[in-house]
DNA sequence: TTTAACGCGGATGACTGATGTCCGCGATTA
DNA sequence: TAATCGCGGACATCAGTCATCCGCGTTAAA
């Protein structure tokens, strides 16, 4: 699982409590990480429609739509794709005893429990909103969190 | 996730229907694989303990459990590791508003639903044994498989 | 006793993907 | 006109996967 996605979450959540665009400047100085290379994963977001970009002088990034139906999920697939980490490469159709043609329509036994497990994965992360981050937040450091977090965002500006 | 999953998935399931020991060369055979990595994996489910080894002459593999209490999930923390897929690099501790080191005690909020989704995964292979992938592929190919695949090792040794 | 098959672990190299930087382009605003 | 910003491509670096080979000790058959 790639590190981009800690980066890509954590910003999503300074989004959805952000008053206006912000650029990938102002995201990556907040976190302390990479300007250039959040940069690329925000636009992956871009790509999915998770986010609007603004392009220009006062440009940046602004949530698409309410941060309460910005799903997890949504976020790990924009960044690290959409296709399973799982991949079968069809070996029971090597060797020997080779599984006939007819058999191998349907997904091996093996690829059907990893790609369920992904599923349940998958599931549970959609049941995560970005709003809820932000309400975990509050929760856990504090309710002054976010006000300093506006103020910084707009001294910056 | 690495593919050597794959292959000690399959090969677990060969040996829950073998007789006697099965020697890695006939294991990759079987499947049309690397002998020489496969042969890593199978010492990785050995340091694990899900199989047992004998070495010398007439060496080889055997499930050290019955089939039904040997899990999915088993074989991948063997294979790839048990540590998760998700580290926490400590973003929030980073910039110009770091958190404070008391509410750093717990995970924050995306590490625990990360984690909660990763246990939501495990839980999922867990469930699943490897008398169950045996009974799939009786179910998928044939009840003829299992014979064959006996009658093709007996008749290697 | 010799030989061949086998498991084990370390050293090694190729390859892939993640990580990270840099540059040029077009858009927008002061 | 200049500065800021998003976008995409090219590029370099680095870690992990994939795969091979070697030497060692073990065991059973010839």
């Amino acid at each position: 699982m790639s590190g981009g996605v800690e980066w890509a979450v954590h910003c999503c959540v300074v989004l959805s409590e952000a008053e206006g665009p912000v650029p990938a400047q102002r995201l990556a100085e907040f976190h302390g990480i990479s300007r250039t290379y959040l940069a690329k994963h925000l636009q992956a977001l871009s790509r999915a429609g998770l986010v609007s970009s603004t392009e220009g002088r006062v440009g940046g990034y602004v949530l698409t739509r309410p941060a309460d139906q910005v799903t997890v999920l949504d976020i790990v697939l924009a960044v690290d794709g959409r296709e399973q980490a799982f991949r079968c490469t069809e070996i029971r159709q090597n060797g020997p005893l080779p599984a006939s043609a007819e058999a191998c329509a349907r997904p091996c036994g093996v690829a059907r429990v990893m790609h369920a497990a992904e599923q349940a994965w998958r599931a549970s992360l959609k049941q995560v909103t970005v709003a809820d981050l932000a309400a975990g937040v509050t929760a856990d450091v504090g309710a002054g969190t976010f006000p300093a977090l506006r103020d910084w965002l707009a001294g910056q500006g």
